[in-house]
DNA sequence: ACCTGAACACCGTTCAAGT
DNA sequence: ACCTGAACACCGTTCAAGT
């Protein structure tokens, strides 16, 4: 009889439902890492959870309002600590690269990050913040400060997204000689042996860090 | 008799099907146009031809095949003559412009070219290869053509995606005190009447251009 | 308050059968 | 060669009914 009581009621706790936003996101970012955005389906999730698909819909109101609980789980991964630490420049390409080595791999929940008011996602607030406050203290103009923010994330956003590009991409096929200067141009960037996407990415971030901070 | 004969084949046309790659991709066009991506499917493209849905797969291989099509039909609006007429700069930025813009109405296509190989895209490489020759014809570089236009690229694709955010995106709502600084820098950007996306835009591709082209 | 089971209104795609 | 109609294997979501 315990052991029946204590399978359906943790032992101590307060008697809730099994089901709470903490145990729901977790179990949507394994299916994540377990088989992509592709395999997170409310029946899948349900099915982790042990629970009937439509149980999730007296917590969750949508598989939108999932993602985003997804995204501000996602976001803590990005590590904004550079600006306590290194120069402003510097800082801003430490952080800049976390944050698009993070969304690489949940390239889904870009539309959801670029849709979502900020004030529903607390954490990425404070991420702002950090950044706004290294950029003012470092003399950048007021009215420039959402702007160069919002540059940094479009190219970080985009550069996270060219990650998934298939390594070939830019193989031009049979159309040979009517694209010699790009043919020459990615047969060039092969021989450095460095992936076209850092490469680009390391290019792009040190225009847009040397142009828009002072 | 004759009327009837004519309604099932165009008169003085060889005898073939009543799909082909341009109707299909002109109609999903019209039904993207009039109701947006999440308005194009299978089924309503089907209708809109008069057909019935799985005929439409003796014709594409997969809805993924369709977005390709009309990728490349997209493609063909932005505008790359500036190449022709104005110094490398000047048109790097109409070009990027219009990349934007052109893209900013068809987000969803965006991974799609992320991951499309270029081979499969004839205009798209022909793009590619006019912005390579003006790079290579300044001077640039010949390794650093590549990682130039995927940067300037993945910058356009963030931005165009940032053109549908809400206007009050960065209302922070109730965290006023905590974030005083990033708060203080939105007020600021709002006071000089110009939108968020257009001022991040152009602020960051003048860094990206001048940072970037010789 | 929270869960189940059935149902709804869709998706993209396949395939036998017809012409 | 190309189309139809039925079917399949899913989706996200709703809702009455139960506890």
């Amino acid at each position: 009889m315990i052991v029946v009581e204590n399978s359906h009621r943790k032992a101590g706790r307060p008697r809730t439902s099994v089901l709470d936003r903490e145990r729901i996101t977790q179990h949507a970012l394994e299916l994540v890492t377990a088989s992509g955005y592709e395999g997170l389906t409310m029946q899948r999730l349900a099915k982790s959870l042990g629970v009937s698909p439509s149980a999730l819909y007296n917590h969750v109101d949508s598989k939108q309002d999932l993602l985003q609980w997804i995204q501000e789980s996602v976001m803590t991964q990005v590590d904004s600590s550079s600006f306590d630490t290194l120069p402003l420049r510097e800082a801003l390409g430490h952080w800049a690269t976390s944050y698009r080595d993070t969304f690489s791999n949940h390239i889904p929940l870009i539309p959801v990050i670029a849709v979502l008011p900020v004030a529903d996602s607390p954490r990425t607030l404070r991420m702002y913040e950090r950044v706004a406050r290294a950029l003012t203290e470092a003399g950048l103009a007021q009215e420039q400060v959402v702007p160069t923010i919002v540059a940094l994330e479009s190219f970080i956003f985009g550069s996270a997204m060219d990650t998934s590009a298939p390594h070939d991409i830019f193989d031009a096929g049979a159309h040979h000689e009517e694209t010699q200067n790009f043919t020459e141009a990615i047969e060039a960037q092969r021989r450095t042996e460095v992936p076209t996407s850092d490469a680009s990415f390391q290019r792009g971030l040190r225009a847009l860090i040397e142009g828009m901070v002072p």
